[in-house]
DNA sequence: CGTTGGCTTGAGAGGGCTCAAGGCCAGTGG
DNA sequence: CCACTGGCCTTGAGCCCTCTCAAGCCAACG
């Protein structure tokens, strides 16, 4: 069973292959569709895939004893995501992943990947930047999440996510800053007064 | 020249190898030795090298616009510590890294570590594993940012890192909490006071 | 056209900040 | 052996940012 996978080089968009390495490729990654408010991963799931979004909108996020959530990441075209924690660790989600709109996402499992490693070594690296780069930046936020006022924080969410704040709402956007709906509400009165 | 590598087995405690393989890590890690306040990265350097340390005391930390110190990082006693954004992306260093005590550290360079991939490939994993470690770390530590209150976050970090709260003043712990000095000794004193 | 979801606004409370002062060592030199 | 010093921690007072709780607004939609 092959799925549709003509947009597949769009993952390793900078690589190119020999092809029978895109047949390899082709037959690990696997085309999933969701609906606007699926939850693709559900906490206390066991995480076997990490998808890449070809289309679409998602967030993991984690609901606290008070039932509050907290986003930790965002995902739209081009961007990978998972519970991460749980997909390299072997354990059970502590994230649910839901789409916020209808969604086209690539889905390659831990071992599949594995795989890979083995029959495309630069697949490894590439992984590896990713990940390289996936760490640097939540260095980045645990950094202005200490030091910076929230209106700081979201003006650089502005900034560097501005493709992302045309997808989302604004109170998936407080709870990725660390506030409450009402304070990025003020927040955003305040430098539109300017 | 050979430094003194006597226990450089353990740097990869849980792994095993040929003596041929040995010598090639022996001739990657060089042992380097810091006196307490040593500077051994600073802002604007290049990153070569990143440290595994087999004694001593470290933090990596960042100085704001003004002039404030926020702690990323500590490492004792098996722990790894470098600029790593600035390491994994062949750009200058954006944090300090000091010396809390005298230190011992093994350094390995950027190249080396490519080297040693290439040798023995069982090592590329094992840094991959403790990458995705790490990132797994951030993002608990990004989630308890923006979810908890100090007192908690503190009372986490005393559970999680009793061995480092031994070694570190309490100001390096308050700017690693992201408080003030003034609001972890209240704190200090209100979990005192039960 | 009422309901619902998302955003805003207000009032009051609280956690953490700043600034300033004081206390407690450990180390050092007379 | 004691006074002094500097580094570190604590305490206090006042303020500000963000929170909570509550209400109101508006646009979308069945």
């Amino acid at each position: 069973m092959k799925t549709d996978n003509s947009k597949i080089k769009n993952v390793f968009k900078d690589m190119s292959f020999s092809p029978k390495e895109i047949s390899i490729i082709e037959n690990v990654f696997h085309k999933v569709t969701f609906k606007k408010g699926d939850l693709i991963i559900k906490v206390n799931d066991s995480v076997e895939y990490q998808y890449y979004t070809l289309d679409g909108c998602l967030r993991s996020f984690y609901t606290d004893e008070e039932g509050k959530e907290h986003t930790i990441q965002f995902a739209i075209c081009d961007w990978w995501i998972s519970d991460f924690t749980a997909f390299f660790s072997d354990s059970n989600a502590i994230l649910n992943i839901e789409t916020l709109r209808d969604s086209v996402l690539y889905k390659i499992s831990k071992e599949d990947r594995e795989l890979l490693y083995k029959e495309i070594p630069k697949i490894e690296s590439f992984f590896r930047l990713k990940l390289e780069r996936a760490f640097s930046a939540f260095q980045k936020r645990i950094l202005s999440n200490i030091s910076k006022p929230a209106s700081e924080r979201y003006m650089q969410f502005r900034k560097t996510y501005t493709n992302i704040e045309r997808c989302v709402k604004n109170y998936h956007i407080a709870s990725y800053l660390g506030i409450t709906t009402e304070s990025l509400s003020r927040i955003r009165k305040e430098l539109a007064s300017k």
